[in-house]
DNA sequence: CCATATGTTACTCG
DNA sequence: ACGAGTAACATATG
C-alpha cells in the first residue's frame, strides 16, 4: 500500500511517540513477519532497550535502536504501524505489538501479512541494492537521464523498479507520467530530453504533494493506508489520473483509459500521452 | 467463481 | 545479458 509519501507521514507521526521509551515487552502472533529472526531471538534482542531514532529510506522505516541494531520494517501492500494507549486490544490482524514502559502500544497490523521486519547491525544489507531518493540531494538530472538511456524497458516498469530509483509506486508513478505526458509503455531510452526533464520534475512534484497532503488513501476497507494515529490521508482528493478511469482528462477532457502494464493496473490519457515511435 | 488490490521476488522463456 | 511474462505470498472486496 504505502509509497514513499505515506511511509513519511508514519515516520514522522511515530518520531514524535516512541522515541526514548523502554520497550518492556513484546508480543509476537505471526511470527513469519519478522524475516531475520526467530520471535525468541527478536524479543532478546530488543527487550529493555529502546527506539532512539526513526527515519525512512525509499519505502523502508527504520528504527534506530539504542543497542546499535537497527529495525528495519517494509510494510509492503497493506501494513500499518498504529499507536495505541494502555488499554487498546490486539485484533485479527495485529500481528506484533510492542510495549513501552509508559503504557503506549505500538501494533504493527497487516491484513495480507507480507509485510517485514528486518534486525540488522548493518543497514546496507537491506537498503543497500536501492537507487537515488528522489527528494534527496542523490537524485541528480544528468545521471538519471544516463540511466533512462541504459534501458529498453517501459518507463513504468522502470520507475517501479526500486534500484533505479527508490519510493514510487503505482499511484505515484501514474501521476508522475501523466504530469510528465509520457506513455507508461514508451520505451526508456525513447523518451525526448524535455520529456525527461519534465519526468525528473514531475517525481519530485507528485511526491512533495503526496507529502504535503499527508499520503493517498483509497477506498474504506481494511487495507488502506492510515497514518500511525490511524489518520486517512487527502492526497487522492487531488490525483489527476490514478483511479480515475472513464473520467475526463483533467488536462484535454479526454476519458482516461486502464491497461494492465507489469502486471500493474495503468492509469493515463490516451491523448496527453502518446506512445512515440 | 472471477478479477483486482498502494509491493517485492523468484523463476521461466525467448 | 536482457526484458517480458507468470506465479507466489495472504486476505478482502466487488
Amino acid at each position: 500500500m504505502p509509497e514513499l509519501p505515506e511511509v513519511e507521514t508514519i515516520v514522522r507521526g511515530l518520531r514524535e511517540k516512541i522515541l526514548n521509551k523502554k520497550i518492556i515487552k513484546i508480543d509476537v502472533n505471526y511470527s513469519k513477519t519478522i524475516d531475520t529472526h526467530s520471535a525468541e531471538d527478536f524479543r532478546s534482542i530488543l527487550l529493555n532497550s529502546q527506539i532512539i531514532d526513526i527515519t525512512r529510506r525509499a519505502k523502508y522505516i527504520v528504527f534506530h535502536i539504542l543497542n546499535s541494531y537497527s529495525l528495519i520494517l517494509h510494510l509492503r501492500m497493506t501494513g500499518k504501524v498504529l499507536i495505541k494507549t494502555k488499554n487498546d486490544i490486539a485484533t485479527k490482524h495485529d500481528h506484533i505489538t510492542f510495549h513501552l514502559e509508559n503504557g503506549t502500544q505500538i501494533f504493527y497490523n497487516d491484513t495480507r501479512k507480507f509485510g517485514r521486519f528486518y534486525l540488522t547491525k548493518d543497514k546496507e544489507k537491506i537498503l543497500g541494492k536501492l537507487g537515488p531518493e528522489p527528494l534527496g540531494n542523490s537524485f541528480i538530472y544528468a545521471e538519471f537521464s544516463k540511466k533512462l538511456a541504459s534501458t529498453q524497458r517501459k518507463i513504468k516498469a522502470v520507475l517501479l523498479d526500486q534500484s533505479f530509483i527508490a519510493g514510487l509506486g503505482n499511484i505515484y508513478t501514474d501521476e508522475a507520467l501523466w504530469e510528465a505526458r509520457i506513455h507508461p509503455e514508451q520505451p526508456a531510452n525513447n523518451i525526448s530530453q524535455s520529456k525527461q526533464k519534465a519526468l525528473f520534475e514531475a517525481i519530485k512534484n507528485v511526491l512533495i504533494k503526496g507529502i504535503e497532503n499527508r499520503g493517498t488513501s483509497l477506498g474504506d476497507g481494511q487495507g488502506n493506508y492510515a497514518s500511525s494515529g490511524n489518520n486517512r490521508g487527502n492526497n487522492q482528493n487531488t490525483l489527476n489520473v490514478f483511479a480515475k478511469t472513464g473520467k475526463p482528462c483533467p488536462n484535454c477532457e479526454n476519458i482516461i483509459q486502464k491497461i494492465v502494464v507489469t502486471q500493474r493496473g495503468t492509469h493515463f490519457c490516451p491523448m496527453c500521452q502518446k506512445l512515440k515511435k
